[in-house]
DNA sequence: ATCAGATATTTCAAGCTTGAAATAATTTCC
DNA sequence: GGAAATTATTTCAAGCTTGAAATATCTGAT
């Protein structure tokens, strides 16, 4: 909370504001990276792509069927982007639609039980993967990153 | 570096890898949430896409010339796409490519004055727009964010 | 000087993503 | 009970993105 209106301390000509840019440009560059590293090794050692990735893993998380609406407000991706990811998954028997009995607009969708055998597969490796891209980072940087990403989603509730 | 196979420690049942997974969860869907919401703002109020911004931002903050290559390398973008979002950008006239004299194979692209001065108006919004994304967040966090993204972005060098 | 390999860009097909429009079903409120 | 508003999903056109293939050019080793 150092307030230095005239810029006398340690950042002298750095306002705030860009240094809020800054760090929002290096963010993104290091999440991009990231993701990029992670979309070669689902097509490179699983053939597969990062979006059909996580609509599978949203799907088992719940284990419990999702409707499309829940599928697509977790994922932040529109709905008609999720109709179409699992359009596929459903053509390569990953996923299922089924019908809500109770409410006729809505279908559930749920991991077949090749898909579940497929992710758990996949999951193992991707965690291996993360755990290898977050390998510089000690518990400490975990306690304070989880704090500041709190404070950060906060905005976007 | 605390090395405690039997979990005998302050975080008795999550594992290091569990923690980083959820880590890397909570900061994409952070980061996404950001994106989308810079992407409304762009639509919105200034009838542009981010990658359209992206691009024009590498061309500003360059001034000189640049090439594809160059020019997809600092955004992590595939060589392709760099070409279409350029095509669109030319056909609107913000953007130019002329034949580098020195190696025929190069093309430099650089804003055209419509392209900066639209980018101007452009980047003072944006600014104003991470400003309001980032106002949770103090000088310390900063120092901190900077340092752990530094260490993260190690890996892909 | 030539040729093999490297580099720069574009093109292409396929898949991803969006926002808006269309359809269908449900809920709310009079 | 029925009209109006809301909600769930799909379809659509346009743009984004990728990786691979095609072109063209350059560089370096012989």
């Amino acid at each position: 909370m150092t307030t230095d209106p005239d810029m006398h301390g340690t950042q002298p000509q750095v306002s705030l504001s860009k240094r809020r840019l800054k760090t929002w440009i290096r963010l993104l560059g290091v999440t991009r990276a990231a993701e990029a590293h992670l979309r070669e090794f689902l097509r490179v050692e699983h053939d597969t792509t990062l979006p059909r990735f996580d609509v599978m893993a949203a799907l088992y998380r719940r284990r419990v069927p999702m409707s499309m609406s829940e599928l697509s407000r977790m994922l932040l991706v529109s709905n008609g982007n999720a109709t179409t990811v699992v359009d596929r998954l459903e053509k390569d028997g990953l996923v299922r639609r089924v019908p809500s009995e109770a409410d006729r607009r809505t279908v559930h969708v749920s991991l077949t039980d090749t898909g579940l055998a497929q992710f758990e597969q996949l999951a193992a490796d991707h965690e291996r993967e993360v755990d290898m891209l977050f390998s510089r980072l000690t518990d400490a940087d975990f306690d304070i990153l989880k704090d500041i990403l709190k404070r950060m989603g906060k905005d976007s509730q």
